[in-house]
DNA sequence: CACGGCCATTCCGTATCATTGAC
DNA sequence: CGTCAATGATACGGAATGGCCGT
């Protein structure tokens, strides 16, 4: 059995634990590949024969045969995929194959021996003169491991980028604003004067735009309103800050450490003191009412308190996709029992055991129902009770909200421990459904100056560690139980560390631009590099630069089989002359990545070697590299560059590219809509993906009706004015002419049904509700007859629409219709349609594509700053607050002139 | 180990619809 | 009786948050 597994070609399965493809009963087609590369050239193919024979010999312990081995490139590939095979036995006796094909594995070895295929791939290949040959060989000797290792080194000095410093000048650093209203004055001017630059005619159009009519009729003069009058403004921005200074003297947002102004530290340290209040843990668990009880087999059963809680998970899930997820309920099943175990099982109402033994006997209904009722009572609550509540909560959470750091109030991010559940997971997570554990004090270390005084612990707990680590960030962790992850609690996004190394990323994305052209160029030549694993390596990157994968790392048995750009597979990528690619893989999260591209024809080339058969479904494209190996290559070319950089670099660049292609004209509304076209292109540049909410299609549908319905309006008005002006078919027949979408009968007359069915149904109701009236006045019902009466109207509607369908007319209705008084109303509903139009191609358009996470993690904020200054949009219609609070580095640090 | 990214979920304000009352 | 404004209820969609994922 275990054989016939071994020979599956599925990738699944297969991993071992450290996550490596296995190729059951195949070698390493990586060498295999390097000894053909190496073959177009005799000289070279000797040295191989050696390298090839030394491995044969030392096939499974591997790691030997690299120091001896001249071609120091591909060994270090060729010990990785040693020491992960399993069918060693059979390997052996395929690499002693004469022709170096250790794959053979008799299940897909293919008639054309590889070697022969991939020399011939090289040697149409005229990228890689054989003169040149040599002196490759040099060069790939060079970079050998250790020597390049050094390099980074300088990384921490270098990181402190003179940008930084040259941004410090402006301010010294305690330089603290005199009050708080005080930090806003500086934007007011720039936005006056910016504003005044601008056109005027920008700003009326604001004026007439602008939802703020709107609001200001509802009587919120809360500062959140987008209004771009500068005196408003000022005075708005003061109100909302007032309001969150919560504490009645405005003292402490005073000092809002602008750190951009200020000195920047380096090196490690991350704080000099540190004073914070813990975490806060979420509420303990209350026990169910009595007559609340879940069945077993029919039988009500009571549980111990953690075993109930973790039903009530599961029971909270009952209508949720999650109830019908075999591996969800299984796993969930399993840990349950075992919570039973550990808590003395489940009991009957005479307090007899109830052996739990099947999922299919479980009956959380009346805990579902229970909880439900829950939410509605919730929901139900008075406006005034619900005001108390939050009031409430604000209250015990107040303290966690900030921390003293050196001295500075700074907002904490997470201060809650997460509270226990079944893990969800993403994708077809094979842990999705266990039993996430409540955490307790014990377990929770916390990070604190030494000078600090310890928050309490939980009454009857104490803390798990008190540590004082300057050079961390959290100020406590907690070891999850699902993963064994490390959760940590940290700053908010909105404070100053995060603000500056959001600033350091994006200068390192902008460092980036001065070695692109060097890294590209140097990429581009090694695509055509005669050893495979440069090769690839360069391919790697090629499809890194180009279309901004991950660097995807190596996956575990027990992780979501999710893939980047080192661990795509065989299946993951089709081929299609003469340049064309096909992506099709789960990425982080299990997004679906699914894309054609045209690449550059070397990498088409290499893309169709790295497939080369023996390879099939479940091998690795870049069988010979790891994501530590682009990594290396990245440090070589520049300090602290990584897969990442290069999505923020081309993320930002885009936009850039995107935004300085628009011309300063249209409403604000269009501007802004142009903006996020262009922050559409970055977002499917990063893949960025929302999934379509359910409700998406029939809403669209809904839309479409609704639109139809009004076109038939319409058009039924337009007959209505021929019934009083015949003569003016003759003058504008287009104009009377149905809009197409409607031109057609048998859609017409199902539509008149419903309408009548609509028309029905409001007078039932109607009727229903008089009656109720009356009867509230303590006066009679309405009599059926009433009712019929009153729904005589519906054949009337029947018998018109059958005249009309008839006769193709339609008569004037109304009191005293004229031409003018159906035109008003046609252009009414003209500008409905227009609206409706508008709304659904809008929501079509990002149905499938999620805007937010590049704006918020890969466009550099000072392009929108800069995007809304030169174009006069309200930063408020780009950034809403949170980010406002996030970018403030950006918003306040740069000129229209600023590039990225 | 530590930290940033990223989608789904939840929260909350606004738009829209329905109802009522005044004119 | 129709219209309009005011008000209340509800649906909707964007913003904030949560917690899982990848490097």
């Amino acid at each position: 059995m275990s054989s016939s597994e071994d020979e599956m070609p599925l990738a699944r399965g297969r991993r071992k634990p450290n996550g490596r493809a296995v190729l059951p009963g195949k070698a390493d087609p990586v060498e295999d590949e390097s000894m053909d590369i190496d073959a177009t050239d005799g000289k070279v193919s000797k040295v191989i024969n050696g390298t090839s024979s030394k491995r044969k010999a030392a096939m499974k312990p591997a790691i030997k045969d690299e120091d001896d081995d001249e071609e120091s490139d591909s060994a270090p590939l060729s010990k990785r995929r040693r020491t992960t095979v399993n069918g060693t036995k059979k390997q052996l006796v395929d690499s002693d194959d004469e022709d170096d094909i250790p794959l053979s594995s008799s299940r897909r070895r293919s008639t054309k021996s590889m070697k022969e295929d991939s020399e011939s791939d090289f040697e149409d290949d005229d990228d890689v003169p054989l003169q040149k040959l040599a002196k490759d060989k040099k060069n790939t000797e060079k970079p050998t491991p250790k020597a390049a290792k050094a390099t980074p080194k300088g990384k921490q000095a270098a990181k402190a980028t003179p940008k930084t410093q040259s941004a410090t000048k402006r301010k010294p650093k305690d330089e603290t604003p005199s009050d708080a209203s005080d930090s806003d004055i500086p934007i007011a001017k720039q936005r006056k004067t910016a504003s005044a630059k601008k056109s005027k005619a920008v700003k009326n159009e604001e004026d007439s735009e602008e939802p703020t009519p709107a609001k200001a009729k509802k009587g919120k003069g809360k500062a959140e309103a987008p209004a771009p009058k500068k005196a408003a403004k000022g005075k708005a921005k003061k109100e909302e800050e007032a309001e969150e200074g919560a504490s009645p003297d405005g003292e402490e947002q005073t000092d809002e450490y602008k750190w951009w102004l200020a000195e920047q530290n380096d090196g490690n340290q991350k704080w000099e003191t540190l004073q914070h209040s813990g975490v806060m843990f979420p509420p303990p668990y209350e026990l169910l009412p009595k007559h609340i009880k879940m069945k077993y087999d029919g039988t009500p059963i009571t549980l111990a308190p953690e075993a109930e809680e973790v039903a009530g998970f599961m029971a909270a899930l009952l209508e949720a996709p999650q109830a019908s997820d075999k591996k969800f309920l299984e796993n969930f099943f399993a840990d349950w029992k075992t919570v039973l175990k550990e808590t003395g099982g489940a009991k009957d109402k005479d307090g007899k055991t109830v052996k739990i033994q099947s999922y299919d006997k479980c009956d959380f209904r009346p805990m579902f129902e229970h909880f439900t009722a829950l939410k509605e009572a919730k929901k139900a609550m008075s406006a005034a009770e619900k005001k108390e509540a939050k009031a409430e909560r604000e209250k015990i959470e107040e303290p966690y909200q900030y921390c003293q750091w050196d001295g500075r109030k700074e907002k904490v991010g997470n201060f809650r421990v997460e509270p226990p559940g079944l893990f969800r997971g993403r994708g077809e997570h094979p842990k999705r459904g266990m039993y996430k554990k409540r955490v307790y004090p014990e377990q929770i270390t916390l990070n604190i100056g030494k000078e600090a005084t310890v928050p309490p612990p939980p009454k009857g707990h104490k803390w798990g560690n008190i540590v004082h680590n300057q050079t961390a960030s959290w100020l406590a962790m907690w070891t999850e139980n699902i993963n064994g992850n490390v959760k940590y609690v940290m700053l908010a996004v909105t404070s100053s560390l995060k603000g500056q190394s959001d600033f350091k990323k994006y200068e390192k994305a902008r460092e980036l631009k001065k070695h692109i052209e060097k890294i590209r160029r140097e990429y581009t030549q090694e695509l055509s590099d005669k050893q495979t694993m440069v090769r690839q390596r360069a391919t790697a990157i090629y499809l890194i630069d180009k279309f901004a994968l991950r660097a995807g790392n190596e996956k575990g048995e027990d992780e979501a089989d999710t893939v980047g750009c080192c661990s795509l597979r065989y299946e993951h990528v089709t081929l299609e002359e003469p340049n064309l690619v096909h992506f099709k893989f789960l990425g982080k999260d299990s997004i679906q990545f699914d894309q054609v591209y045209t690449v550059d024809k070397q990498v088409f080339k290499n893309l169709r070697i790295f497939k080369k058969a023996p390879k099939g479904p479940g091998d690795d494209l870049f069988d010979r590299i790891q994501t530590k190996h682009i990594n290396e290559w990245f440090k070589d070319h520049m300090p602290g560059l990584s897969a990442k950089v290069f999505r923020t670099y081309n993320a930002s660049w885009t936009m850039q590219q995107e935004l300085s292609k628009m011309k300063n004209v249209g409403t604000v509304m269009e501007k802004h809509a142009a903006y996020n076209e262009a922050n559409k292109k970055v977002a499917i540049l990063c893949n960025h993906q929302r999934t379509k909410s359910k409700m998406h299609d029939s809403q669209m549908e809904k839309k479409m009706y609704e639109i139809k319905a009004l076109m038939y309006q319409k058009w039924r008005l337009k007959q209505m004015i021929l019934n009083l002006e015949p003569k003016l078919k003759k003058k504008k027949p287009e104009y009377f002419k149905p809009d197409e979408e409607i031109d057609d009968e048998d859609w017409i007359k199902e539509h008149q049904q419903w309408l009548i069915e609509e028309e029905k149904k409001k007078i039932e109701k109607k009727f229903a509700k008089d009656n109720e009236k009356l009867v509230a006045n303590g006066e009679k019902e309405m009599k059926a007859s009433e009712l019929n009466s009153r729904l005589s109207v519906l054949s009337d509607m029947k018998k018109d629409f059958a005249k009309e369908n008839k006769s193709k007319k339609v008569e004037a209705a109304g009191k005293s219709p004229s031409v003018e008084k159906f035109e008003e109303q046609i252009a009414k509903i003209d500008d409905k349609i227009q609206v409706k139009t508008g709304m659904m191609k809008d929501k079509e358009n990002t149905s499938e594509v999620s805007l937010g996470t590049s704006k918020i993690n890969y466009i550099d904020p000072r392009l929108s700053v800069v995007f809304c200054k030169k174009f006069g949009v309200p930063l408020e219609r780009i950034f809403p607050k949170t980010l406002r609070d996030k970018f403030k580095w950006a918003i306040e640090s740069v000129d229209e002139n600023w590039e990225f």
